[in-house]
DNA sequence: CCTATCCTAACGATCGTTCGTTCGGAGGAA
DNA sequence: TTCCTCCGAACGAACGATCGTTAGGATAGG
């Protein structure tokens, strides 16, 4: 299945779409105009509109799913293999801006089959994260806390970048990682 | 202008369908089902529909500004503001878990005058945990940092908790924003 | 009787999608 | 080279469904 360049312009230019007005709100003939075509002539490069949303969110997901998750079960210590991941995440929302955005936010318009599969890989990706820093506070690098709300906490955290990054900003996304890092792991307050 | 009971079954009802389907596809007629009436039957107690939609918006966008936001320029150390900001937040997000992430996700449909009256309304609100925060590096309390990271990463955390928190869960919303208040301050390294 | 509430019917617009067709270029046969 | 065929790409028109909304009439409680 090779992808065209016709079928990537289309998935380039759904992700703006989808992204700025949302999925729902974006109609086919919409998709169509920023091509310069009628909406009809969609259907030569896609199955259906959801098909569309698909392509995008699958790529998203596989992305996540094979540069981060691994890392979780790689070596090193706990606080180690917890940043690697933080700046693996960070890496695709912030450089790949509109799709991670798509991806978070427009999955669940998804067909209830294929919604329920992000769903689980959703659960998949956190637990991942929460295993890690459950790990971190049963040897105690970490302080006891809860490790699910922690890892929900940051994942939220992380997957807000999306909305306000801007790549011609002054933090690239290796520092922007560095930050987060540092800021879930030794927090706000200066030492004493 | 006062707020009949219909009017108020109105607002919890579409709140529900607008949360878990989106306000773009949910139909007017899809409402008027929940509460056992005709689609045109609500034109009774409604103008239109955004105008629905920018009720729920507006009622908790006042609570976050009158309960919030008076926090930040209160008296006590950026700590304790901090805390006090975080523990109001956490309340109306963890209290109010339907209207505030319709108010979160859904504002964006609203019309271009009333889309931006709330966008500089949630940057004025990121402003006053900007400004604590950076009173806080300033006087030696906090790190030294990115001010505005740190406000965009806490708040996107917090915002976050509407997708996963249950009342009915182990956790109260006290023991919630404790929680959260203690992970950004402190981290989770230990001391060592 | 009045007023609030809800109804049925219908409006024009737009939705995602299908249809039959046209056009232009690629590729093989003469 | 010339002819013929085929195919991908795009078109305009139209499908049935649904959208938000309006109009006008029925019904019922104070």
């Amino acid at each position: 299945m090779v992808e065209t360049r016709r079928q990537q312009q289309l998935d380039e230019v759904a992700s703006a779409l989808f992204r700025e007005r949302g999925y729902a709100a974006t109609s086919v003939r919409e998709i169509a105009r920023a091509l310069d075509l009628q909406g009809a002539s969609l259907y030569t490069h896609m199955a259906s509109k959801e098909d569309l949303l698909w392509s995008i969110v699958w790529r998203v997901a596989e992305r996540f799913r094979t540069t981060v998750e691994p890392l979780a079960e790689g070596p090193g210590t706990p606080e180690a293999r917890l940043r690697a991941m933080i700046g693996a995440h960070v890496a695709i929302v912030a450089g790949e801006r509109e799709h991670a955005a798509v991806f978070l936010h427009e999955w669940r318009f998804l067909g209830p089959e294929r919604k329920a599969e992000m769903a689980a890989r959703r659960d998949a990706y956190e637990a991942r994260f929460r295993e890690v820093i459950a790990a971190g506070m049963r040897d105690g690098t970490f302080r006891n806390g809860h490790a699910a709300i922690t890892a929900r906490a940051l994942l939220s955290s992380l997957n807000g970048i999306p909305a306000w990054y801007r790549p011609d900003g002054p933090l690239g996304p290796g520092e922007l990682a560095d930050a987060y890092a540092n800021l879930f792991l030794s927090g706000l307050l200066a030492d004493r």
